[in-house]
RNA sequence: GGCGGCGUAGCCAAGUGGUAAGGCAGAGGUCUGCAAAACCUUUAUUCGUCAGUUCGAUUCUGACCGCCGCCUCCA
């Protein structure tokens, strides 16, 4: 049975969509003012991917929705000083994002809005909240009127009275003038001429930033839909705010699930780059690190845990994965005789229970790893004493196709056609070795080695791989 | 000040009212011409500290210490 950690009732709930086998979820995608570091990828990408790949699993339909936020404060401020226009300059980072996406084995969400094309949807729904009073006009800006939403503060539970006295000099500094210092834009007026803004009936402006996702989920995925999912940052003001303006509009309930991933540390320390331990995706790969090393250490912990990045673990999963890689190669490559042993059986009835029961319960990766990790140990096991049976081995090699259709560490089929020159090599160390010229063949390996094909004798025969392969 | 999370072996960590998953690193071994890979053994009498509840607590309660996050546009 499937359950999540449901951020409005604090508690573990049995998953259960609207609708029977079908899932509509919302993930609150990233801001593209600049490249996306691994944080940002803990959560829209492997979190929203596992999520997303994991009710798949479980044989749901997902319509699976991830927004770009596309215009903001901060992505105005820097297209201007880099003398783009907004497109321009969102376009890299846009480019970048699925660029990472696809090195880190996620899959695209189906639907991914971008802000600035939902301009209407966000001014209709505008429109909506002032004619039901929930927003007001105030210096051509408009607010939503929280005192008129009498739930806000469900998701986050928030205490205003004591929130406001011990915070009170980071509150209320907005330039606008507003009812309630709770209250929040929904259409910021176009305080400079040059700046990026939408003509539209309620004046030249653009959109506040929770607005976006009201808008964009409500048209994709309805009024009600499933999951709503995000960073932990997220919960207070963004998707409080968010629930306040859906709810206040329809008079209906919002998401039914939220779901949010805790930050990660780096060396136990917040990631900031005045810190100097800020780690964007793709700063690991061009240090040579392997994304589906990154990928694993993304899913090491659940999703609900702060996890620790290091430099140093990453580079005991770079050996994990590869570990993962060679078992599977070598379950491939067996030789099997027919039939089938029990205990294999049991081995991968076992390895699936755990797996899924672990997922089962709030998508806990590190039991779902665990799961693979004896599976391994138990296989390898069988081959090395010949007790593994042509059944047992298609059997696993579908579990693990299955298991890979979730987390996706298994890596590529890598061995496409053998390059001619390392096969003539290992073919003239095999004589050498036939002659006991050891001499010769540990040369012949040790070339290879320096080229970075690193040979093992296995009872099967010769197997090659290419270093970090 | 308000709200929330965490503190488990050298490191990263899962987890449970009944006696500690998994990964990496270390040590020894099997296999091998030697390697590599794989496998085996080994590495926490103990889960921040101190009390309490209980037949029994790492797991529940309280206090304390330490760390992290959110508190108006940050994943």
């Amino acid at each position: 049975m499937l359950r999540f950690h449901n951020t409005l009732s604090g508690q573990l709930e049995e998953f259960r969509p609207l609708r029977e086998g079908e899932v509509k979820f919302y993930f609150c995608g990233p801001t593209v003012w600049d490249y996306a570091h691994i944080g940002n990828f803990r959560s829209i990408g492997v979190f929203g991917d596992t999520l997303r790949r994991y009710l798949k699993f479980k044989g749901y339909r997902v319509t699976h929705v991830m927004n770009v936020t596309d215009v903001d404060d901060r992505i105005i401020e820097r297209s201007q000083q880099a003398g783009l226009s907004l497109n321009d300059y969102t376009a890299k980072y846009i480019d970048a994002l699925w660029e990472d996406f696809d090195a880190l084995g996620c899959e695209r969400p189906d639907i991914v809005p971008r802000a600035t094309d939902h301009i209407p949807e966000m001014v209709a729904l505008i429109d909506r909240l002032t004619e039901g009073g929930h927003a007001y006009r105030s210096d051509d800006s408009i607010y939503f009127r929280i005192t008129s939403f009498p739930d806000y503060g469900k998701l986050s539970k928030i205490n205003f009275a004591g929130n406001i006295a011990g915070a009170s000099e980071r509150i209320d500094t907005d330039k606008y003038d507003k009812e309630d210092a709770r209250d929040f834009a929904l259409w910021k007026s176009a305080r400079s001429p040059d700046e990026a803004a939408w003509d539209a009936h309620i004046g030249r402006g653009r959109p506040g930033w929770h607005i976006e996702c009201s808008a964009m989920s409500m048209k994709y995925l309805g009024e009600t839909f499933d999951i709503h999912a995000g960073g932990i940052d997220l919960v207070f003001p963004h998707h409080e705010n968010e629930i306040a303006q859906s709810e206040a509009a329809t008079g209906k309930p919002f998401a039914r699930y939220w779901l949010h991933a805790e930050h990660l540390k780096v060396e136990g320390e917040t990631m900031s780059k005045s810190k100097g331990n800020y780690f964007t995706f793709r700063d690991l790969v061009g240090r040579g690190f392997d994304p589906v090393a990154i990928r694993y250490a993304l899913l090491s912990v659940p999703f609900r845990k702060q996890l620790n990045f290091t430099l140093d673990d990453l580079r005991g999963h770079e050996k994990t994965v590869v570990s993962l890689r060679d078992f599977r190669a070598r379950l491939i490559e067996a030789r099997t005789e027919p039939g089938t042993n029990p205990v294999m059986r049991a081995a991968a009835a076992r390895a699936l229970e755990e797996f899924e029961s672990g997922l089962d319960d709030d998508l806990n990766t590190s039991v779902a790893l665990a799961a693979i990790h004896n599976l391994k140990r138990e296989v390898n096991k069988a081959l090395d004493s010949c007790e593994m049976y042509e059944d047992d081995r298609v059997d696993i090699l579908n579990l693990i196709a299955r298991f890979d259709s979730v987390l996706n560490i298994f890596g590529m089929p890598e061995r496409g056609l053998l390059d001619a020159e390392i096969q003539t090599l290992i073919d003239e160390r095999q004589e050498a070795r036939r002659r006991r010229d050891f001499a010769r063949a540990d040369e012949v390996r040790d070339q290879l080695l320096a080229r970075g094909i690193i040979l093992e004798d296995t009872r099967d025969g010769v197997r090659w791989k290419r270093r970090g392969a």
